[in-house]
DNA sequence: CATATATGTCAACATGGCTGACTTAAAATC
DNA sequence: GATTTTAAGTCAGCCATGTTGACATATATG
C-alpha cells in the first residue's frame, strides 16, 4: 500500500517497483476475463471466441489475415472458433471488394447482441476503475501499457485504437 | 493516436475511451507473455509453471492453498503443473511449521534461476515502460489496474503487493 | 502462363482449464 | 476421545485452444 498512495520516484527502479507492476497486470488480466469468460462457458464458447467477436465488433469487414494478425495466433486456430462462431450464426462473411480472395468479416444482430453482452461488464468495469483514478491517472494507465507492447507493433496498434 | 496526445477528459467516458482502454490492455497481455511462453516451451513447460514459479519465488514458504488463492484455479489443475515442478527438481516443498497439513513451498537453485531468467525480460519491459512514461503516468498505471481488480479482491491483493 | 497470396481444411498433438470422486493426515471441535 | 473439518494429493475423463505440417482452391500479380 505505502508506495501506492505515497508516490515514489520511477526512476529509481527497485525490482519490488517492478514486481509490483508485474503482479497488478496479472491481477487486473485475471478479474478482467472472469465474468466474460463464465457468460461464454454457459453458450459453450471460450475466450478466444469473445475476442473473435470483439475484434469484428470493433473492426466490421475486418479481414481473416488481418484478424489474425492482431490475434497473433495461426489460422488453424482462429479458423475453428470462426467456422464455430459462422455456424452458429454470431458472424458471417461477404466476400472481399477490393480483392475477393479475402473474406471480410462481420457480427449478425445475434454477434453484436453477444458482443455488447460481454463488452458490457468490462467497459463497466473499465469505466469505474476511471473514474476512480482520475483524468490524469487514465493518461498513465494509457501510456505504460502502450509502452510494454511490442515495439514494431506500437505503431499498428496506435493506428487500430483511433477507431473514431 | 488523437487522444492519447492531447488528453481527454475521462468523466466524459465515451464507449470509445472505454475500448481503447480494453484493447490496450489486450495487447500488452498478448505481448507481455510473448516472450516467457516461447522460453519455457523450449523447456517442456508452459504459461502455467510460469505463474507457479513467479509466484512461489515472489512469496518463499508459500502453501499450497494460498497459491490457489492467488491464481483462481483448481487444485487438481495446479497439481499437474507443480508435480511437474517438483519432479524435474525446480521446486521443492516442506511441512508446515504451525500446521504440519500445509506445505510449504520454495524454489530450489534451479528454480531461483529459471525465475529470474523469466521474469528478467517482464521486468525490463516493465522498467523501459515506466521510464519512458515517466513517474505520474506510472501512478495511473497502478491505480486503474488496481481499480479493474475485483472489489472484493483490492484488499488481499494490496497486502500481497507489498513484499518488503 | 507462372507464381505468390488469402483462405480453408484435415490430422495429430500438447497445455491447461474443468468436474467429480475418493484418500490421507492433521487440526479443530464437540 | 470421538467426530468433523480442513489441507493436500490423486485418478479419470472432458473440453477449449494453442501448436505443426501438409495440402487444396481461388484469385491476384508479374
Amino acid at each position: 500500500m505505502a508506495d501506492l498512495k505515497s508516490g515514489f520516484n520511477p526512476l529509481f527502479l527497485r525490482e519490488e517497483d517492478l514486481r509490483q507492476g508485474i503482479e497488478l497486470l496479472f491481477y487486473a488480466y485475471r478479474d478482467f476475463t472472469g465474468r466474460p469468460d463464465a457468460i461464454l462457458t454457459e453458450l459453450g464458447f471460450g475466450r478466444a471466441h469473445h475476442r473473435v467477436v470483439y475484434f469484428i465488433g470493433r473492426n466490421p469487414g475486418i479481414t481473416v489475415s488481418q484478424l489474425l494478425d492482431i490475434l497473433k495466433v495461426t489460422k488453424q486456430s482462429l479458423s475453428r472458433v470462426l467456422s464455430h462462431l459462422v455456424a452458429e450464426g454470431y458472424v458471417f462473411s461477404r466476400t472481399g471488394t477490393r480483392d475477393r480472395r479475402q473474406r471480410m468479416l462481420e457480427l449478425t444482430e445475434k454477434g453484436l447482441e453477444l458482443e455488447r453482452k460481454l463488452s458490457e461488464n468490462q467497459r463497466g468495469r473499465i469505466a469505474r476503475a476511471y473514474r476512480e483514478a482520475g483524468a490524469e491517472a487514465v493518461e498513465g494507465y494509457r501510456k505504460v501499457l502502450l509502452g510494454i507492447i511490442d515495439e514494431e507493433e506500437r505503431e499498428r496498434v496506435m493506428e487500430r485504437l483511433v477507431g473514431d
